[in-house]
DNA sequence: GAAATGAACTAGTCCATACG
DNA sequence: CGTATGGACTAGTTCATTTC
């Protein structure tokens, strides 16, 4: 046989008016039709009755084919005369105790109602294998007496009639004891287990799943790890925003700034932070550790001999024999290292249930110049005390939310500037001794220097100190000779070429990101370097050049070209190693 | 038709906390 | 203590579109 007429035979097999997966609507309508026809048409005088017969089948066919046009519904005469037989005697016969049902059946399925339906739906049914009936009418399909053997296996396909199998066996084989807690949960579980594939087949939906979706039945489906804690995330994410909208309300500036084109813009932007100003640490320090600082009063200074003021040099290791300095300059430069207070910034960002902060702290460094040593304080109070631990306290300067992006970041700028400007203002001792204070070093975890010095966060140039090669921090004798980059060197580096210049004036956090070829030739040629014809080899060779700088110092942030000295930092340095925490 | 441009994506870095 | 998770960043790839 070919492969041809095997298909022809399986189709010509599968099409039956009784069979459970016929359409709902089609078996309604053909057996209306052939009532209402067998009553109307009266038979004709002359013609024999297997003449009527056809007749009768004849005017049914039409009605039925005017009724479902479309191929899915395509019957020739022939088949549907010899499938109306069996589909009349079903519903001629069908159980007398169940005329609810028919009656229910005939009624969903009747003329009416498939005149009703929309164009989508109606394309989801079909004579054979009814998908409509299968998803949508699966209730009242199973109404429909099938018997037959052979469709036997068919019908239990439908979680329906599984359902109603397993419930009147149920009913017939009840034994009236009292179930134990244990033999109910196995009875629950085997009817789960034999009704769940078929009713996940069917509606793509495993059963408990949809029996949660049933409000009597008050179940719930039980959330896994992820998604429990995706819920708690998500809770800690709104109050996050509920408290930023409350900061929103009370913490709005306005300030002016320039566009491009030069126009004056009033912008708005938040303040989400707190800060101690510099001048109030230094004179909160100054306070606490005043009964450790070897103060002298100028007087003092003038008593004292050649030979002391040589002495207490070198007790600090600041005299150099080989320089001939008359007295007057030795005292002088007694008197200002044991005068000049030098003080260190450390930076982090941290987490705090689920808000990012930032804060910055500062510590005064202790220096056996200024302050007594353990020994000498011993001697002098009697107290053992670790001096340095009293006087290295750190302070907190700025505390705020912030992001840990660069931008956010840099907007804390600014306010630190503001302090550092006003390093130079004189404080004095109680007994009015001006002190000299300096901002030396800063300290903090990568990120934190990286920021600070405006190198690249990640990458291959990720040292924000001397921007070694990420392919070669292994090699000793390679870190070695790599060399510290100053904070004034890295601002030269960046004002170097034109466009760096130019965005870094423009405040432009990443003034060589994303550069155009034209400005990519003109930044390499004012450092020199005429190599490259395609933009991806001039972006290496600018990359290679500036090994990881970014940006200006993040002190210099809103004034690139100014010097160090401007903000009294001409002594600041970003520390090479990445310390234990202040706090 | 090659190069430039831009978007979207992946993979990896470091930082950190939350949680069982 | 290990795992999960998230943000911010660099670096590299792919793909589609535009420009020269």
């Amino acid at each position: 046989m070919s492969k041809l007429a095997n298909i022809t035979r399986i189709l010509v097999i599968m099409i039956s008016l009784i069979h459970p997966h016929t359409c709902g609507f089609a078996r309604a309508a053909a057996w209306e039709f052939t009532r209402a026809v067998t009553a109307n048409i009266t038979r004709d005088e002359n013609a024999t009755p297997k003449q009527h017969q056809q007749r009768v089948v004849q005017e049914t066919y039409t009605r039925f084919s005017n009724m479902f046009v479309g191929t899915t519904f395509s019957i020739d005469l022939q088949t549907f005369q010899r499938k109306l037989p069996p589909l009349r005697k079903k519903f001629s016969t069908w159980n007398s105790r169940k005329t609810k049902e028919r009656q229910q059946y005939l009624e969903v399925f009747s003329a009416e109602n498939w005149k009703k339906l929309p164009a989508v739906r109606k394309a989801e049914h079909s004579l054979m294998n009814c998908q409509g009936c299968f998803h949508r009418y699966s209730v009242y399909q199973s109404f429909f007496p099938v018997c037959s053997k052979e469709f036997k296996g068919c019908s239990m396909r439908s979680p329906i009639a599984v359902a109603q199998d397993l419930a009147s066996n149920m009913r017939t084989n009840s034994a009236s004891i009292n179930a134990t807690r244990k033999e109910c949960q196995q009875a629950a579980q085997k009817i789960h287990d034999v009704l769940s594939p078929a009713f996940e087949q069917t509606y793509r939906t495993p059963l408990g799943e949809a029996f949660a979706m049933i409000k009597e039945m008050n179940l719930q489906t039980k959330k896994s790890k992820v998604e429990k804690k995706k819920e708690r995330r998500d809770c800690y994410k709104k109050a996050k925003l509920s408290v930023e909208s409350k900061w929103k309300e009370t913490e709005v500036w306005k300030k002016l700034t320039l566009d491009d084109n030069g126009q004056v813009v009033e912008s708005e932007f938040e303040v989400e932070g707190r800060k101690h100003s510099l001048l109030d640490i230094r004179k909160k320090i100054l306070e606490q550790s005043s009964e450790f600082m070897r103060e002298k009063s100028d007087e003092q200074y003038y008593e004292m001999s050649e030979s002391d003021i040589i002495g207490s040099l070198k007790a600090i290791g600041e005299y150099n024999e080989a320089k001939d300095e008359d007295i007057s300059c030795l005292r002088q430069k007694l008197i200002r290292i044991e005068r000049t207070r030098h003080f260190k910034t450390w930076h982090d960002l941290s987490t705090v249930s689920n808000h990012s902060h930032l804060v910055f702290m500062v510590t005064l460094l202790y220096d056996p110049a200024v302050y007594y040593t353990n020994e000498e304080f011993k001697i002098k109070t009697k107290q053992e005390v670790d001096v340095q631990a009293k006087v290295e306290v750190p302070q907190v300067h700025i505390i705020a939310r912030s992001s840990s992006a660069d931008s956010e970041q840099l907007a804390y700028i600014e306010t630190r500037t503001e302090c550092l400007c006003k390093l130079t203002d004189p404080i004095s001792t109680e007994n009015g001794n001006e002190v000299t204070d300096v901002m030396r070093f800063f300290h903090g975890d990568s990120p934190a220097r990286q920021y600070e010095s405006g190198q690249q966060k990640g990458g291959h140039f990720y040292c924000p100190v001397c921007g070694a090669n990420a392919h070669r921090v292994y090699e000793l004798e390679y870190c070695l000779r790599s060399k510290y980059i100053s904070l004034a060197e890295r601002q030269q580096v960046v004002l170097q070429g034109p466009i760096g210049q130019k965005k870094s004036l423009e405040r432009n956090n990443k003034p060589f990101a994303k550069l155009s070829k034209q400005e990519l030739i003109r930044e390499l040629s004012a450092r020199g370097i005429y190599e490259g014809n395609r933009k991806d080899e001039l972006e290496k060779l600018l990359t290679d050049e500036l090994h990881g700088i970014q940006r200006v110092p993040a002190l210099l942030f809103h004034t690139p070209n100014k010097g160090l000295e401007t903000i009294n930092c001409q002594n600041y340095e970003i520390l090479p190693f990445e310390p234990l925490h202040d706090i």
